[in-house]
DNA sequence: TTGTAGGCGTTATCAA
DNA sequence: TTGATAACGCCTACAA
């Protein structure tokens, strides 16, 4: 391995000149930064960021911890926080959670292990009050999902409003029986309970009632769980005329389900999501659905962040990113 | 901050001691150990890794990088390297290098800066001969794309055999006018070639002419790029009975420009994609495709990298991923 | 403008 | 079984 101090034999300067050229300091000749600049493209030499951090504490990398990358919501999150984080000079390292309290309370015990700057986490199932959160001032925002507002930075979706919107508008368009396909967790205050609280909200509003068995609860937010929960509601027998999916994923699953059943949307059934990924756009049919503006909320974070590491004592923000109702082909 | 000094003044030993109980070395008593680890919980120390990492030369992370972490091939791949890697005691980090040659040569730059100890490579803008790729004996492995087995350990896709297959299955079923929406890059060695030459080869094999006018080219690799190429197909007037499309993030673009135009799939055209994405079991219709083994994949290359971290001189390894063609109702 | 000394927190080596 | 010492590569402080 190339050091600083083999360059600064090669260039018959000192250590001491080598780091000031490399971090651009003032105080160098212009023929002796030449030289060294020369000396460390011939040697090939390049910084040791361990060394250097283990100097100044710091790393120039946000940690970016998700339930699954391979779920199209939080990849699309995924790209607009690194390029939010470019533009700040800041890398993005993606850490998978698995969707539970432990594999979230891990990445926090890694992000520090890994030494990043900060933490962007986008928990579903952490509790806001996990004794285990008591981390201490490491610069931590939680992301779109559960309310750790007093605590924590966070950047919320909107739950409610959004699926009280997408459930009003399945209304608008003369749905009278709308069956909710939802999370399992339905205790707490998360995204699941959130979402399912403005559908309640929405029939309530317009003297609707909300009938326990048009509610149907998947495993996992996936293409699979929706798919199982349409097969269920298309065979309790229950005449449904609507139905508002917990996410994207899930509806494009319910749509699958709906198929295999030969229940034509939006003809004998009208549909609506949530998350606005664009696979939304490009289903058969297109899928209407309640859009966050995600670059937004990836741009909110990565500033939350940034600031918390600049002044770890500046006290807690939480926003909620405003959302589009995408109306599409599922709901015509 | 707590350092291991602080711990060792605690409990009354040395850092040595300290530093044998964290990484579980042997030869310390049950006693000290004890002793040791309730100092530790006490005090909240947590290791230094970048002291660490000065100290042992290695970090305990490998890097993975994707042209696109929001395209779901990406996603699952990465997901299957992170369980791999967890299995051998790594950490993996995502980046993302936006499918150019530049962005892959900053992947490895950065690789190098953070410190991982090797880097797989999903690499597809960058040429072999590439002149920036004479980085030395840094761990890389090139995973899917180009082909690059002379200079780097390399885990291919079954691209050629692949579409040949996903082809002749078209042909089979009585296609007789396929056409090809690929990617722009019809030059070099890539994915986009090798496939194309996979779809070729079937057609001669069973003595069918390649039409030129029959090959559609897309931007990138995305549901716009398939869409805009199903719509071009459509207009163009050719009767087309057949489609074989450069991936499934394509085929399912190009599903939804058929439905935009009144084409029924199998019906009146019979669609075939590439990758097995599971999103493909959930259109309407549901989307047969090449479907290379995922899990196999991200395992070998995990196990190229990590025995390459230990022995940099051995030579390098090339493997391809075994495929499963798999049948839906796109081309029943 | 350049150089020297010392230390950041950890671990390998060797001695006790 | 435990401990003292000397690095790892870089940067801050100060001296020349």
């Amino acid at each position: 391995m190339v050091t600083m101090s083999d360059v600064a034999k090669l260039s018959g300067v000192s250590t001491m000149t080598v780091s000031n050229v490399i971090n651009d300091r003032a105080g160098v000749s212009d023929q002796v930064r030449r030289r060294v600049l020369e000396a460390i493209r011939q040697s090939g030499y390049r910084i040791n960021v361990s060394a250097r951090t283990l100097r100044s504490g710091r790393t120039g990398v946000i940690g970016l911890a998700v339930p699954e990358i391979d779920r199209p919501y939080f990849g699309h999150l995924a790209t607009h926080v690194i390029a939010q984080a470019k533009e700040r000079g800041f890398h993005v390292a993606i850490e998978e959670t698995g969707a539970g309290a432990a594999g979230e309370i891990d990445a926090i015990a890694h992000s520090h292990k890994l030494q990043f700057d900060g933490l962007i986490l986008s928990a579903v199932g952490l509790d806001p009050g996990d004794s285990r959160l008591s981390g201490g001032d490491y610069p931590i925002v939680m992301l779109g999902e559960q309310d750790f507002s007093a605590r924590f930075d966070h950047v919320a979706m909107p739950n409610e409003e959004g699926t009280k919107a997408a459930t009003a508008h399945l209304i608008d368009r003369g749905c009278r029986r709308i069956a909710i396909v939802t999370g399992a967790a339905l205790d707490g205050v998360n995204v699941v309970t959130r979402r399912y609280h403005g559908y309640l909200a929405a029939l309530a509003e317009r003297g609707l009632d909300a009938d326990p068995a048009l509610r149907f609860a998947v495993d996992g937010m996936t293409l699979a769980g929706g798919r199982a929960a349409a097969h269920r509601l298309a065979d309790s027998g229950h005449e449904v005329d609507g139905v508002v999916a917990v996410s994207d994923t899930v509806a494009q699953g319910v749509l699958r389900g709906l198929a295999d059943r030969g229940l034509r949307v939006p003809d004998d059934v009208r549909l609506v999501g949530f998350d606005g990924i664009p696979e939304a756009a490009y289903t058969v049919p297109s899928l209407s659905t309640v859009a966050p503006d995600h670059r937004w909320m990836a741009a909110k974070a990565v500033e939350l962040v940034t600031a918390r590491i600049d002044d770890p004592s500046r006290p807690a923000a939480a926003y909620t990113a405003p959302f589009d109702l995408m109306l599409r082909e599922s709901t015509r």
